[in-house]
Parts: C-alpha cells; sequence; structure tokens
DNA sequence: TCACCCATGTGAAAATTTTAACATACGCCG
DNA sequence: CGGCGTATGTTAAAATTTTCACATGGGTGA
C-alpha cells in the first residue's frame, strides 16, 4: 500500500493530483526539470499552497529553495494514483460515448487496457472500434470474470444503466464510469463516478443567467 | 433576474438542482404529483436535509406535512436554473466527442440549440452531424457574432483548445463546456467548466488502489 | 373546530476544505 | 564557510459546506 502521511484530506486532492500529474507530464515533455508549486499553480489557476497541502498528504517530494524535481513527483505520483500498473477496463455501450472512449488512445497510454465493448446490438456485434471488439452484452459475465476485468465505462441509455450497473458488479467490476444521466445504486465497495453532461451545461445556463456570480474553479 | 432568498450559497448547490430536476422530471412522467425531500433524496442518494437546505436558497416551494408539488417545482427549477429560455451553442470540433454531443438530442429538448459545428479539417466541412452542419472554422467569429452564440462548446485537441477559447471568447461567447484536458485561461466574465474525462479514470485508479476509503457521491 | 401527524424551513453545530503565514531547510555565492 | 534568497512543509485561522435537530405550519379526520 502505497505511501501516506495523513489518513484523512480531502476527496478533491485526487481529482488535483490528477491535474497535477498531467501538467507535470506537459512539463516533462518540455525538457523542464523543476518547478515550484508557484509555477505549476499558475498553469492550472490553483494556489501553490494548495499544491503544497495537497503534495504534503503524501509525502515530501520538494526540495526547500528549489521547487520539486519534475521527472521525481512524476514518478511518486503516477504510484500514488495507482498508475504504475495496467487496468482491464471494459465499455458497455457502443453508441457515441462509447465510441468516443474506445477511440482515445491517451487511456491505453495511462495503462487503461480497453479489453472489450459491449453492446446488444446485433448491428454492431462483430464489428470493432480502434481495434477493440464489439461483444455480445449476453457474455459480458464470462468475460469479466475470465479476463479479471476490475473497471467498466457504462455508456447505455439510462434505462439500462442500473441493469447493466447490478451485471458488471455481480461478476466482480469494482469501479464504474457512468455516462448514464441516473443515480446508479450500488453496494458501498464499488467505486462509481458519474459523468453528467448535461448538469455541465444547465450549471453554465444557470451562471449566465445570474452573472453577478463569479465562481469557478478550472475544474468541477 | 431570478428570485433568490439568500445571497451566498454552497457551489454545488446548483449542481444538485440539475439533479433535482431531472429525477422531478422522471417522476412526473410517472404521473407522481408529489414528492418528499425524502423520497428524492433516497432516489439520488442525497440526503433530505441537504435536498431542503439547497431549495430554501431559492425560495419556499414545499407544503409543511406534504413535501413538493413536482409540477411545480419542476417550473421553479426551470426558472432558477435558466432552462426556461433557449441557448444557442456551437461546437468546436467535428471529432469523436464533438459528434457525440451533436448527436444527443436531449439537449435541444432542455433548450440547448446547437447551430453549428466549426473544425478545420477540409474532409469534415460541408457534411453534417444529426442536422447540423460542420462548418469552416476560420468562419466562426462572423458566425457567433451574427446568430449571437452564447455558448460553446470545445472539443478539439488540447494544443488547439486555448486559441480556439480565445476566439470564441473575442467573438462574443460567454460560456464554455471544454473536454480539452488542459485549464484554459479566461477572462473571469468568462464562465467555464471542464470535463475531464481522464481524470475522472484516474480517481478510479486511485480508489481502487486504496479501497479503504469509502467514499463517493453519485455526484464528482 | 381541534388535535394529531407529518415534512418543511431554518438556525446552530459539526465537518470539511481552503487560505494564509511563517519557521525551516536547501543551495548558491562571495 | 557563513549569510542570503528562496520555496517548501506545516500549523493555525478562515471560509465553506453539510448535517443535525426541532419549532413551525399545513392538512386530515373525528
Ligand atoms: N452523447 C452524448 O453527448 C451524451 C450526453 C449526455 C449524456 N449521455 C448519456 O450517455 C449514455 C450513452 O449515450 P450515447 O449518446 O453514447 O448513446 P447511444 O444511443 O449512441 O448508444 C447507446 C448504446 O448502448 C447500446 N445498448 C442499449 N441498451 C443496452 C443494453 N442493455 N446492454 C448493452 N448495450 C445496450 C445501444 O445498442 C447503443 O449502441 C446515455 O445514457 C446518455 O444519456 C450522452
Ligand atoms: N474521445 C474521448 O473519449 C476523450 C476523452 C478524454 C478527453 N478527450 C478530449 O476531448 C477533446 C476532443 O477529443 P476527440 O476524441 O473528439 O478528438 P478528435 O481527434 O476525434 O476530434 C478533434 C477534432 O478537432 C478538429 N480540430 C483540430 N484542431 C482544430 C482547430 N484548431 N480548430 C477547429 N477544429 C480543430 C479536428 O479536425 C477533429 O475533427 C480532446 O481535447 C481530447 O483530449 C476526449
Amino acid at each position: 500500500m502505497a505511501r501516506r502521511k495523513k489518513y484523512k484530506f480531502p476527496k478533491t486532492t485526487i481529482e488535483r493530483l490528477s491535474y497535477y500529474f498531467r501538467a507535470l507530464e506537459d512539463l516533462s515533455k518540455r525538457g523542464i526539470d523543476t518547478v515550484s508549486s508557484e509555477a505549476l499553480g499558475g498553469k492550472l489557476n490553483i494556489k501553490s499552497s494548495q499544491i503544497r497541502k495537497d503534495l504534503s498528504y503524501f509525502g515530501d517530494f520538494g526540495k526547500r529553495g528549489m521547487g520539486y524535481d519534475v521527472k521525481y513527483l512524476l514518478k511518486e505520483l503516477k504510484y500514488i494514483l495507482g498508475l504504475d500498473r495496467e487496468w482491464a477496463v471494459v465499455i458497455v455501450g457502443a453508441g457515441h460515448i462509447g465510441a468516443a472512449m474506445a477511440n482515445y488512445d491517451s487511456f491505453e497510454k495511462r495503462g487503461f487496457n480497453i479489453a472489450a465493448i459491449f453492446d446488444n446490438d446485433e448491428k454492431k456485434i462483430g464489428k470493432e472500434i480502434n481495434g477493440t471488439p464489439i461483444l455480445p452484452y449476453d457474455n459480458i459475465d464470462d468475460f469479466v470474470k475470465q479476463n479479471k476485468i476490475e473497471m467498466a465505462i457504462i455508456a447505455v441509455p439510462a434505462a439500462a444503466a442500473q441493469a447493466v450497473a447490478d451485471k458488471l458488479v455481480e461478476s466482480g467490476v469494482t469501479a464504474i464510469l457512468n455516462f448514464a444521466p441516473v443515480a446508479v445504486q450500488l453496494d458501498e465497495n464499488v467505486r462509481c463516478l458519474s459523468v453528467d453532461l448535461t448538469t455541465k451545461l444547465e450549471a453554465l445556463a444557470y451562471y449566465m443567467s445570474y452573472s453577478q456570480d463569479k465562481l469557478w474553479k478550472i475544474y468541477s
């Protein structure tokens, strides 16, 4: 189990660690070896004190007076975030969102291996998206078990989402990224995050209507 | 300017109002006239006290002992969220994400009218997606001005996102939904929300690695 | 009409998260 | 080798957000 200094920290910290990771990758690519919390924060619109605090939950990664070694911090964050290994993922729903996710090669680069896409539409089964096969939804159970799939992306219509989630969990999946606009009810040992695009647009509509409310982080 | 009792409330309240709205639509469709905060919360995994507090920032919508009238609350939330009008939206980037968004008809139903999609790929220009034309990116300026576009969805590669955002804002757009994995720097009177799918997956990876951390709301 | 039930709206407390401030440590330069 | 500039890690304070607890008022039925 990875290093951790404190046992409690904000939930938002994890999300930010992911942003730090990506920004550091960018710096690394551009040949920058060292970065201060101030400089990193400037890139991300996050206060430097926030960055230092976030990192301090997990260890002492910087050098006083110097800042952080980019490569070293990348390695540590990779470890903390659980990106130092491969994750076997399936997508359920070979529609627009499912296809977008399957086509996004950066996921593979990060270690998320999309093993298969499942759909119940006869016309889609047998085809493939970006090299990943579309398999019959009825076989998902066996596939998940045999391939020790741990993560799933749900990209089916809202009406089907709960049933799909139940089946996935039953088969052994313990983490779900859900695109369906519905609150899926799950056992508490299953991690589930929802991406709700309608809500994002509606929040924008609200803030357009009330222009006196000045707020917003880059992350939501 | 719509009703509001209090001038300060959590940013997360707006996101939840959107969830309430959707859940109420569902109830309404199923012929349910009245709902208690307890029942609504059960549907959404949100505490009833949270719901009552959220609503109380905007008005007194319920009847003691009775709960909330579904249709009436829907009407009020629609008004509060700014969904009682039409919003003219453009999508920039006719790739996978852009296409998914353009194909999602629920946005139109909510009043988000996707007026056009812009791309700089000659092969895509002139085609259409779900009835919406793909236009040359070079014309975006004029189009946004002429059609009084207020909202934009950025679905271009990260490297292009900042330039696209700048151009949009210059042309008059004041709200942006950004899918590019980069923190776009904007004037503070522009509302910008980012959807970061990689971060969601990475957060899941973290929580898989540290299974002792039990947390998660349905929303993130 | 009155008593009782029920679920709201709210004020206060608790919990969480962010921000500020600074003592501490590192490296550089003279 | 010691003083100086700098940016960390941390402690304490401030700000925000959630949860609790209950007084309040509407509806119902006797
Ligand atoms: N496209 C968007 O921009 C967008 C925006 C917001 C929310 N969403 C949500 O994301 C989800 C996916 O959206 P989409 O646009 O990709 O939908 P889509 O209709 O393009 O694709 C859905 C796919 O799921 C398959 N499917 C349906 N029921 C299934 C089942 N029981 N088992 C297996 N496969 C099944 C269908 O055959 C289809 O291929 C939906 O819940 C939608 O509400 C999408
Ligand atoms: N597809 C996914 O699942 C996914 C996941 C996470 C993040 N994203 C991000 O979302 C964004 C879009 O992803 P995508 O998969 O749709 O990409 P894509 O490559 O499918 O589409 C990008 C489109 O933008 C167009 N484009 C490029 N530069 C442009 C410019 N300067 N002006 C106008 N158009 C331009 C391209 O021609 C292309 O049609 C990217 O930033 C990507 O990193 C996508």
